[in-house]
DNA sequence: AGGAAGACTTGGAAAAATCTTA
DNA sequence: TAAGATTTTTCCAAGTCTTCCT
């Protein structure tokens, strides 16, 4: 679905952009290219040298591993800090034991009502006997799901009161904990000295430090910027020693300090896989203890828990304080917010430090804030965009435009008739308006030019933005949010045109075109067609309306994950430039209903059919059957609405049949789907079967005669049985999850059949379909890596012919657009500590693999 | 009322991760 | 398997909007 990258609309900064790249690559291959001529030889000796490294090292690796481990156990903590840490690990390590030791004992009594019953949940079956009874001790060894193991997630979506939470001023927490914030790490000096008028300089550390942040810019164009060299030299000078010879920025020559970071750049790079994959894990150990907190017991991620370290300020556009030194944060600066019972977290690595003020405010979503190290204002440590805090916010964001479709006709019948009110005010007000619903422009509030980059919005236009083009045409430019520029020449209604030569009239250049009306008053007009409509809104109306607009291009119960969203550029809504394919930046998933990108829960959702959405929207909430639903129950019977216990789809029918009373046929092929909830917990499994002789004729142009040589039918379900063996090689610790589709569709391809896209494996548990999802088809952009204890479905659909499907009216039949046949298998598998275990396997059977296709066992 | 403070969203740049290609 | 391309994540600047204060 690749389409034409860039079209013939040349759009400037993406061309700057480029050619600067390209420069730099150049630039950067000939400094290459010269280093190796140079170093040609000695690059070639290290090489070597290297490659026989590598061996020794290998093996001497686990031998200083051991070392280091010794060492460590040896040296005597040398701070307070240290045997706290090891106190608190030593407790940690307590607790989890125990709470091991409880489960276990849980386990076990759960096994022997198990045994008395006669059945096996299959919860239960993961405490296997894999390990030989030969050993002295009988110890059971069982697999379970800890908190470590997987990401709990807060389905605020599925409560009754859903995001009211969210809303401004709610409450949103009763318990709230956590650990409190990480500081920048200290500055650490290397002694590289700074050259100026030709003579090397060493500085002192503070000097140092601030120089070192110049070499950052190295590059960019802030390098070139005279306010921000300014700045930056007010800075270091005033860090510079006394008596320093150091007068003149001109003469100051970085170079060497510059070549130290990129080396140390290059360093970071040229880190082998195993080196950067240790140092990935050792990072996350040390934040991991800072990066959640538990609100109302359920543990949510944070989101910018690491405070900013110290750098040269780096403001966008004309901001008059940008190289001015962002100072560290320390504790007296921070603030905490924190629930009354929980324990306020340590000041960590700052010893001697105490936090500012610890508050017990539950109706924000903040957990900290701190003074800026440079501006007046204050910043808020919040939560991750994942977490229940932000997404509920964001839900009702959404409600807000869609709300806003409803009522847009009568907003624009309003403005409409206020435009050629005897009231300035309110003719400005119409007008403005106008402009933030047709061009989605920012409200625009007013600006300390002192403080900030002069760059305007809507109300804040002035004179010098606009040009008008008689009969009716405006044009418009200025420097917008981030001093991006806007440029758009746009046709508007004759009273607008009108009414902006009118508020121009007789008015200097930097006067201001809206200049009886403010951010809120508008806003306040809003109000009137809707409590909670605000200028911000339209944006997210108008954005939302154009991706709808261009995703209805696409077949949307196909590939989602493939598709690279064509969007328009939100900054101009300018629809020609919408056929280039961007990728989705941050500021247009923004705009994007989690539901179609973010919360990963929504995902399979939007892979459904839009009939199958549809049901879901409208349907009863899910079901969880939980511990108190013992014994043995049918999970699809009420799943959802879904009529029957056992799904039955027969020829063309790809999945979720509804059992009705037509007679089988001879010739017919059919998949059973038995999904069971036993004690709490489900189990998942389907195969299909033959019905008498599958005789039908074979089609040359995707069957292999030679190969299989009864019929379509056979050589279908064969193939999709094998797609699903080939997946179930590959489960074990350590695979992502989105692995399994590339094996099966590489196997259905290879057959000549097709995999159906809109249904996938799932998560199972105590939830009938929990996460993650496991789609069956190649690039796709699930989440998650398989850990002992995961317990999950693959349930490949293959199909003869295309894989499209169609939904049949009663809601939930999904059968081939084509008519021709379709098959599944289908198995609950255990990830285990060194493989996989077939839950569902035939009794007596091994588990610890699929067995070797046999077709006689599915012949009826 | 209107300006400042406080709180929260939006969005660009760059780094990191991952995928593709030769 | 390295280089290059693309996507995702991280970081933090810069908006908007509500509430508070005088």
């Amino acid at each position: 679905m690749q389409t034409a990258m860039e079209t013939t609309n040349g759009h400037d900064k993406k061309d700057k952009k480029e050619k600067k790249e390209k420069k730099e690559k150049k630039e950067k291959k000939e400094k290459t290219e010269a280093a190796e001529t140079g170093d040609a030889a000695q690059k070639e000796k290290k090489d070597k040298a290297e490659g026989k490294q590598k061996k020794e090292k290998k093996d001497k690796k686990d031998k200083k591993e051991k070392k280091d481990k010794k060492d460590k156990a040896n040296k005597e903590p040398k701070e307070k800090k240290d045997k706290k840490d090891k106190k608190e690990k030593k407790e940690r390590k307590e607790k989890r034991k125990l709470r091991k030791e409880q489960k276990l004992k849980q386990l076990a009594d759960q096994r022997k009502k198990a045994h008395k019953i006669g059945l096996k949940g299959t919860k239960m079956l993961a405490s296997k006997k894999r390990k030989a009874p030969a050993q002295s001790q009988p110890e059971l060894k069982v697999l379970m799901k800890t908190e470590d193991d997987y990401e709990p997630v807060n389905r605020w979506w599925e409560r009754e009161d859903g995001a009211e939470s969210g809303k401004r001023g709610a409450k949103k927490w009763d318990t709230f904990e956590h650990h409190g914030l990480l500081f920048a790490p200290d500055y650490e000096p290397h002694r590289v000295p700074l050259i100026y008028d030709g003579e090397r300089v060493e500085l002192p550390p503070e000097a140092e430090e601030i120089a070192y942040y110049w070499t950052s810019v190295r590059g960019t164009p802030y390098e070139t910027k005279d306010i921000f060299i300014k700045n930056f030299w007010k800075t270091f000078k005033e860090v510079l020693p006394k008596g320093s010879k150091i007068k003149d920025f001109k003469k100051c020559d970085f170079s060497l300090m510059a070549d130290y970071r990129e080396a140390e750049r290059q360093k970071r790079l040229n880190r082998t896989k195993e080196e950067k994959e240790a140092e990935k894990a050792k990072n996350a150990k040390e934040t991991e203890w800072f990066s959640y907190a538990i609100v109302n017991g359920v543990r949510e991620k944070l989101g910018n828990y690491k405070l900013e370290p110290p750098q040269l300020f780096r403001g966008r556009g004309e901001h008059p304080k940008q190289g001015l030194l962002k100072k560290r944060t320390f504790p007296e600066s921070v603030t905490l917010n924190i629930g009354e019972t929980a324990c306020v977290p340590k000041v960590v690595g700052m010893p001697g430090h105490a936090w500012r003020d610890v508050v017990h405010e539950n109706t924000v979503q903040w957990i900290a804030n701190f003074e800026d190290g440079l501006l007046t204002e204050a910043k808020y440590v919040s939560f991750a965009a994942t977490s229940g805090l932000k997404g509920q916010p964001d839900m009702l964001k959404y409600d807000r435009a869609k709300r806003l479709v409803r009522i847009i006709g009568s907003i624009r019948t309003s403005y409409e008739k206020m435009w050629t009110s005897r009231n300035v005010a309110d003719r400005q007000k119409a007008t403005a308006t106008y402009f933030i619903d047709k061009l989605a422009l920012r409200v625009g509030g007013e600006k300390d030019t002192e403080e900030e980059a002069d760059t305007v919005g809507c109300c804040s236009l002035r004179v010098e933005h606009l040009k008008l083009t008689p009969p009716h045409t405006v044009h418009l430019d200025f420097l917008g949010k981030d001093s991006i520029r806007y440029t758009n020449s746009v046709e508007v209604a004759k009273q607008v045109f009108d009414n902006v030569q009118g508020f121009i009239k007789g008015k200097k250049q930097e006067d201001q075109v809206f200049d009886k009306i403010s951010p809120a008053d508008l806003n306040e007009y809003f109000k009137n067609f809707m409590e909670d409509l605000s200028a911000k809104v339209f944006r997210t109306y108008n954005a939302s309306y154009t991706l709808q607009d261009e995703l209805n291009k696409f077949d949307v119960s196909k590939r989602l994950h493939k598709h690279k969203t064509h969007l328009g550029n939100s900054e101009t809504m300018d629809t020609k430039e919408a056929n280039k394919t961007v990728s989705l930046g941050t500021s247009k998933v923004n705009y994007m209903d989690p539901r179609l990108g973010r919360l990963g829960e929504y995902r399979q959702e939007f892979v459904m059919t839009a009939g199958a959405r549809h049901r879901a929207n409208q349907g009863p909430p899910l079901q969880i059957r939980s511990e108190e639903v013992l014994g043995l129950y049918p999970s699809p019977l009420n799943y959802m609405g879904f009529p029957k216990s056992v799904c039955v789809s027969a020829n063309e029918v790809i999945c979720h049949g509804i059992p009705d009373s037509r007679p089988l046929q001879e010739g017919d092929i059919v998949n059973l789907d038995v999904s069971v909830c036993h004690e709490g917990f489900h189990a998942d499994l389907n195969e299909t079967y033959f019905i008498g002789q599958c005789d039908e004729e074979c089609d040359t142009r995707t069957c292999d005669a030679a190969q299989h040589p009864q019929s379509v039918s056979h050589h279908l379900v064969r193939s999709t049985y094998d797609a699903l063996k080939a997946s179930v090689a590959l489960i074990r610790p350590g695979t992502l999850y989105r692995q399994l589709g590339g094996v099966i569709e590489a196997e259905a391809v290879k057959r000549g059949c097709s995999v159906v896209t809109a249904f996938c494996g799932h998560g199972v548990g105590r939830l009938f379909h929990g996460p993650p999802d496991i789609p069956h088809f190649k690039k796709n952009k699930t989440v998650g890596l398989m850990k002992p204890g995961h317990i999950f479905t693959v349930e490949p659909m293959l199909n003869l012919g295309k894989s499209r499907e169609r939904l049949w009216p009663d809601g939930w039949t999904a059968a081939t657009r084509d008519g021709r046949r379709s098959a599944q298998f289908e198995h609950t598998f255990l990830v285990t500590e060194d493989g996989v275990e077939v839950l569902t396997a035939r009794v007596g059977t091994d588990r610890s693999s699929m067995p070797d296709y046999d077709p006689a066992a599915f012949q009826r």
